[in-house]
DNA sequence: ACCTGAACACCGTTCAAGT
DNA sequence: ACCTGAACACCGTTCAAGT
């Protein structure tokens, strides 16, 4: 059998997507997602190279969401836009945190590259040299990547818990409403405000900025 | 065959670390471990419920030379001394970085549990009310492990290239000597500088502090 | 150009049975 | 208490051969 759409590769990627949205990156294997499409593992390879690769192409897809250009008046602002959108897209998709850190490590995500060089160029704008801008911006999406993960896995956790026994509110669980306060953005836009004052403290030295 | 030591858990992370500083993370697989052991894979099962309990304990093997109690004098000393400590610790062991990040994640290590009570203690003591100062920690622990996971996986792969084409010294290279300052801890006491800059900032209202 | 069939060399985990 | 034997249900990757 033959995979049929104009693009095999986009085929590929849209069934990648599905398995990992209903099952998760632990089942989103090449002989998982090859029975899905009714084809031979060994098809796989014929338009990716090895695993790493496919999952990068399926990281830039989840990153789609988050290249709209940022607008606000100063470069606080538009950090803070794209962090926002960078979240909200990797919590869209099950285990999306997971999947664009490993895919951004392995060096196989063209998406973060670019969002990185966005980040530069704003981290630029606030008065940093170019090499401490790149290194601000690789600070940010560190922090992101991290701390995205970490809500990602709780809300993950917890859905599941509601799942097996539906009896019990979320609320009325380990978790009081002040942690799912501070999990629901509020934690995660003051690390970020952590890090933009950082950028913007004038204790470095001038010759260090 | 049995283990023989006093303490068999302590065997088997023993080998473990041993295969991790050999070989890398992905290879030491249960398997791999139980042969160099002289044992069958089910054996490892009597003493740890499954893979990443496993891993845990070597993460926390990993990470006993960063528990030394850093000293100085005020806040922003000690934070500085406590992840320069962690991250010598994981440049230590192959892959460290890795292995202690997903451990961390997966909730398998009490050891970075501990450091980042220790941070979170030495973030109240600059002036953040007890939430944020958790919240400050995870930031900083984020930031250590992610950016020490970009400097180890860049060290092995020039390590790696280094050995196949041993006419070529590292400098030659694409790296110029610039990359290898600010790799080579400049890099990442940057970074880390901009987040105690951002606990430092007093911008922040009083109400949020 | 694109895919199958079949193999290679592995995985983590479980569990009755042995000592 | 601790381990073996053997199985279960999988993996990623390669490649001659087919269409």
């Amino acid at each position: 059998m033959h995979l049929h759409k104009r693009d095999p590769k986009t085929e590929i990627v849209d069934a990648a997507t599905t398995v990992l949205d209903n099952y998760g990156i632990a089942d989103l294997t090449m002989r998982r997602l090859a029975r899905e499409l009714g084809v031979t593992p060994g098809a796989l390879y014929w338009h990716f190279d090895h695993k790493q690769q496919l999952l990068g192409a399926v990281a830039d897809r989840v990153l789609g969401p988050a290249y709209a250009d940022a607008v606000g008046i100063d470069w606080r602002q538009r950090i803070a836009g794209m962090c926002s959108q960078l979240r909200d897209a990797l919590l869209s998709h099950t285990d999306g945190a997971e999947l664009v850190s490993g895919s951004f490590a392995a060096g196989q995500s063209r998406g973060m590259e670019h969002i990185l060089a966005l980040l530069a160029r704003e981290a630029a704008e606030a008065g940093l040299a170019a090499g401490h801008a790149e290194l601000a911006a690789r600070t940010i999406v560190h922090y992101v990547l991290g701390a995205t993960g970490d809500e990602q896995s709780r809300i993950q956790w917890d859905a599941a818990g509601a799942l097996q026994t539906p009896g019990v509110t979320p609320t009325s669980g380990g978790h009081s409403p002040i942690d799912r306060l501070a999990d629901q953005g509020g934690g995660f836009d003051f690390g970020l405000q952590l890090l933009l004052d950082g950028i913007a403290a004038p204790r470095l030295l001038p010759a260090m900025r």
